[in-house]
DNA sequence: TTGTCAATTCCACTCTATGGAATTGAATTT
DNA sequence: AAATTCAATTCCATAGAGTGGAATTGACAA
């Protein structure tokens, strides 16, 4: 139906191992909401042929990629896809290190704080703090995606490139960005950018969803990798104002700490 | 140095896609605390040609899979591993329902309990709750694994398996344990089915790790996939006799609830 | 400059992965 | 029961992707 995913990515970028690269598509084809997937669902949503998605998913499964449901014969997420992640949080410090801070930050904002890395057009939430009061009912879980382009989050991280790499992503954002889209996003980047540079922060005053207010900055890390940690809640509970005076400052005490170790 | 991972897993299994195995095999070889890895370690660690990883190294940082520093010329696990994570936790609609339930419990025994799911000869964290008490210092994280053999969770899927499956799981499990450890490993399976039977859950009292105490049920899902809960803290505050007497009904309680929707 | 170590690229070869067509298998309908 | 449908799997011939040994590049240290 959709070709979003078209059979092999890159043009002569290097040596790129398809097999693997399908594999992996085959993995990420699952979104949020299909609980199980046949193997033409994922045919479909890849478009790949039904016999390679057939061996695909059966070497997924043998590996614990995948779980098989016998009774309808269909695919679902498998645990092992965990476990990789585990990995990952387990080896960055930053965790370790950010964690009481950003706690503390968001008991005082009543709010929600949280640490996001860039993954290709994206931001994937790494770490979430809430206060006590939201823990119950809010619960942006870690793994989840935004867009760099309308985000606070992906604004300060802008901020935290150099130069280059930053105009070669606005400008693979402007790729995927409709005409009518871009002048709203190119001005959200460009204040961004201003705010930065002025007061230390970015903002989204609504950008992302209606009614919800959002002010992040960039946070440099010892290899130069770049993340962004946010804090955002409801606009009636978080007043542009009471981002600026109060938040910002203190977001920005905490990112310079983490970056003097 | 070591060959755990030999080249072509199966035997004649049907067919399986030797590029995207080796590929996840190199995800795999990141083990909790090394943040780096360098593609000769890589190869070591999988037994793959030097040639060979430096390809799927390079697939994989250009799918976000990992990221490249250029500095050290070495890979870190990245980003894009979170979502699949996410993808999955995303899809299991136990998850909401059980986490209230799970997180009382917490509270009332002021202890850690977790939601677990096999993977292989290990059970995968889905989810874990803790009491506000304990939030802070304990912090048992999703995706974490713990072998099946000597822990009460391992123990309480193996009882909510059928006849079949619990048989070849044990088996399996005999082949990766040394003939020493095998007695004991037999013992506590066998202590297990029979707590399973009398009681309705399994324990682990100190089998794990001295001094800390746990236990758990099976909860078989509406596909027939089977879960397990746990109820675990240090054993100078979970008494085996609370327990037996308390913690134990609670949890039988608990699976009941959720398995009947 | 020279030497060392690791990553990458080259290249020829093999066998893996591929996809269209045929088959199996399960579920539903007549 | 038999017939029909739909999807998953297997078959098979083929192309070319993936492979690994060797050569090259590149970074860094002596």
């Amino acid at each position: 139906m959709n070709d979003e995913n078209k059979n092999v990515p890159a043009e002569k970028e290097r040596q790129v191992v398809t097999a693997l690269a399908r594999g992996l598509s085959v993995l990420r084809s699952f979104r949020r909401g299909d609980r199980f997937l046949g193997n033409q669902e994922i045919a479909e949503r890849t478009g790949l042929a039904k016999a390679t998605v057939s061996r695909l998913t059966h070497t997924l499964t043998v590996l614990g990629y995948l779980n098989h449901s016998k009774r309808f014969s269909q695919y679902s997420l498998g645990p092992a896809v965990l476990s990789l992640g585990y990995s990952m949080l387990g080896n960055l410090d930053i965790l370790k290190s950010s964690r009481p801070l950003m706690q503390e930050l968001a008991e005082h904002a009543e709010a929600s704080v949280s640490l996001a890395a860039r993954d290709g057009l994206h931001m994937v939430y790494l770490e979430n703090c809430v206060s006590r009061a939201n823990m119950i009912t809010l619960r942006i879980d870690v793994g989840a995606r935004t867009r760099i382009a309308n985000t606070a989050m992906g604004r300060a991280l802008l901020c935290g490139l150099p130069e280059k790499e930053r105009t070669d992503l606005v400008a693979e954002i402007r790729q995927s960005t409709t005409q009518k889209e871009w002048l709203q996003v190119k001005a959200g980047i460009d204040q961004g950018l201003i705010d930065y540079r002025e007061k230390g922060f970015c903002f989204s005053l609504g950008d992302w969803r209606e009614n919800v207010n959002s002010i992040a900055v960039p946070l440099v890390q010892p290899d130069n990798s770049v993340l962004a940690i946010n804090c955002g809640g409801p606009a009636w509970q978080l007043s542009a104002e009471k981002l600026e005076q109060d938040i910002g400052p203190r977001l920005v005490e905490i990112s310079r700490r983490l970056e003097n170790l």
